[in-house]
DNA sequence: GAAGACTACATGCAGATGCATCTAATGCAA
DNA sequence: TTGCATTAGATGCATCTGCATGTAGTCTTC
């Protein structure tokens, strides 16, 4: 593994010239797939943000953990933080205070758990399904006007 | 291969009922398409950073900004930050501050353009080519690693 | 069952971001 | 020329983020 990068990486070398940012196909292609991955990313999150703020109060991460929720654990809709976590793209401690935003708005609400008592079961309210279902449609159509 | 896809969310519908996130095929599409995103983003981002700040001492925008100046306008590597700005994922206010960091870290240094007084040129100084050199590899290293 | 390692979540903190706004320069129209 | 709209870039501000750490509960080993 270690081998097979540096082995690409001599061949990309001896395919520069010298000023003109030659790089290895592979390499190229690599740079190329991250760049248009970062656009994609970077316009769509923020539109989404936008709108999504604008039109329902809530952020992109907000929703983000709304949609998960009222996507899992399909009758109570209640998750672990630590489960939350892992379908999420926030770290720990980010996840801990969007899901305080979310309860400081009634959207959610924080439950023990009994078997665990370290754990925290995070679950919808009315309300945070209600707004879930009134965001949806926006977050929908921001995804396919981006990433069309 | 899109076939397989749209027959995974055919079973979806199928086990869909009304009030739990029923939608149309497309949509379930685009809203993977979406997560998949943010999936590789995230980590790819939060890895390039880690990687460039501990070994380089360079954040991934930091980066993102010298590698654009390393590549556009071969011969005097500058740009008006406008141009820079259209070539990266950062809010005008965000580059400026970027660029800020740079430059007092001196990879980089602002000009005024003579023919527009408004306009702010940046350019690589040595040190700045030299670290990019230095970070480059790292960056691309990542890269590999998280999108293959 | 006591001590120490480990896990789940919260929080202090420093830093980065975007939005709105400000300043200065340019361009256009009367 | 004067005046107004526009553009380039900087900056104040609120907010969000991750890292490091703190606190409380659990597991393991003796």
């Amino acid at each position: 593994m270690q081998m097979h990068l540096m082995q690409a990486d001599l061949m990309q070398w001896n395919f520069m010239t010298v000023g003109t940012m030659m790089r290895g196909v592979t390499e190229n292609e690599l740079v190329d797939t991250w760049r248009d991955l970062l656009g994609r990313y970077h316009s769509t999150w923020c539109a989404l943000d936008r709108e999504l703020r604008e039109s329902h109060g809530l952020g992109a991460s907000e929703f983000e953990v709304l949609d998960q929720l009222t996507e899992s654990c399909c009758d109570k809709q209640a998750l672990r933080m630590q489960e939350l976590g892992k379908k999420v793209q926030l770290s720990q401690s980010a996840l801990s205070r969007v899901v305080a935003r979310l309860e400081a708005e009634g959207l959610v609400f924080r439950a023990l758990c009994a078997d665990d008592r370290r754990g925290i079961y995070v679950e919808l309210t009315d309300a945070g399904r209600e707004r879930h279902a009134a965001a949806a449609p926006t977050h929908r159509t921001v995804l396919a006007a981006n990433l069309a």
